[in-house]
DNA sequence: AACTAGTTCAACCGCGTAGTT
DNA sequence: AAACTACGCGGTTGAACTAGT
């Protein structure tokens, strides 16, 4: 099979783009919609592919994108959430409201990716957890162990429990994940993306021990409003919390 | 102030695949 | 069923920016 070239490449403009042509895309989506990304830039007078403009619009100039830095909980949610699904960056920007996956990319390779490197060799370096909360708490690094910490609301408690205990429950967290199925977690999500949160609770059923059904079953009966990310934020801790299979 | 090295991030490229003819 | 189109995704690149010397 022959792939249609992206576009033509001839009298295309490449690189970055100018306030006129966001003016144009933004105006022009505005107006008309985006039905056919090929067609656009001919029909809004852009001298651009349209791979160019979907690309510009989904990852720059939609009205719903949260600009600025990432909160660190945004950051440990996408630590979280790529451990899960590893490098499925759309999938993991499905859970960060206003955060796009070109974004997200950004992100991991430049900050987060570097934090667990760090975190790693420190580990491996220095056993000892006083020394490692020590140096947390001297630097704005955080480890997989904050996770449980500053991501919780379920499990509040944690912040008061032991170093100890964080890193063994990143540790079993670590564990579970590896123990689950990954088409377990496609389901999910697929699922999730349907509002199909009753298929979801009847999966948790089969796969997952009562306590943690329990949980679900109170999340998706009486969360339906709270937002995705803490959805799999519970989803993510209460894992931990399973007994052994 | 000037230069260099490192970092960040917007944008591009190519591939896979769903949908259409 | 085959050919083709269009879209979305993930990997990569390179210009712009920042920090260090």
């Amino acid at each position: 099979m022959v792939r249609a070239p992206c576009c033509e490449k001839m009298g295309l403009k490449k690189g970055p783009w100018t306030a006129e042509e966001d003016q144009i895309l933004i105006s022009y989506i505005h107006n008309h919609g985006h039905g056919n990304w090929r067609a656009l830039p001919k029909l809004a007078g852009l001298l651009r592919c349209g791979k160019s403009c979907r690309l510009r619009w989904t990852n720059y100039l939609r009205p719903d994108i949260k600009r600025g830095n990432f909160t660190r909980e945004e950051e440990d949610t996408i630590i979280a959430l790529h451990q899960m699904l590893g490098n499925k960056w759309s999938a993991i920007a499905a859970k960060l409201p206003g955060r796009t996956d070109n974004e997200i990319k950004n992100v991991w390779h430049t900050h987060l990716k570097k934090r667990l490197k760090k975190t790693d060799t420190e580990t491996t370096q220095e056993p000892k957890r006083k020394t490692q909360i020590e140096s947390n708490e001297e630097t704005t690094t955080h480890s997989y162990s904050s996770i449980d910490v500053s991501c919780s609301g379920a499990t509040e408690s944690s912040t008061s429990s032991t170093v100890e205990n964080s890193q063994n429950s990143m540790e079993s967290l670590n564990h579970e994940f590896e123990e689950i199925d990954e088409s377990f977690w496609t389901e999910i999500l697929q699922m999730e993306s349907n509002g199909d949160y009753n298929s979801i609770d009847s999966m948790a059923t089969e796969e997952f021990s009562s306590d943690f059904m329990d949980e679900t079953s109170l999340l998706s009966a009486g969360s339906r409003d709270e937002d995705d990310m803490n959805f799999w934020l519970r989803v993510f801790l209460h894992a931990e919390e399973l007994p052994e299979i």
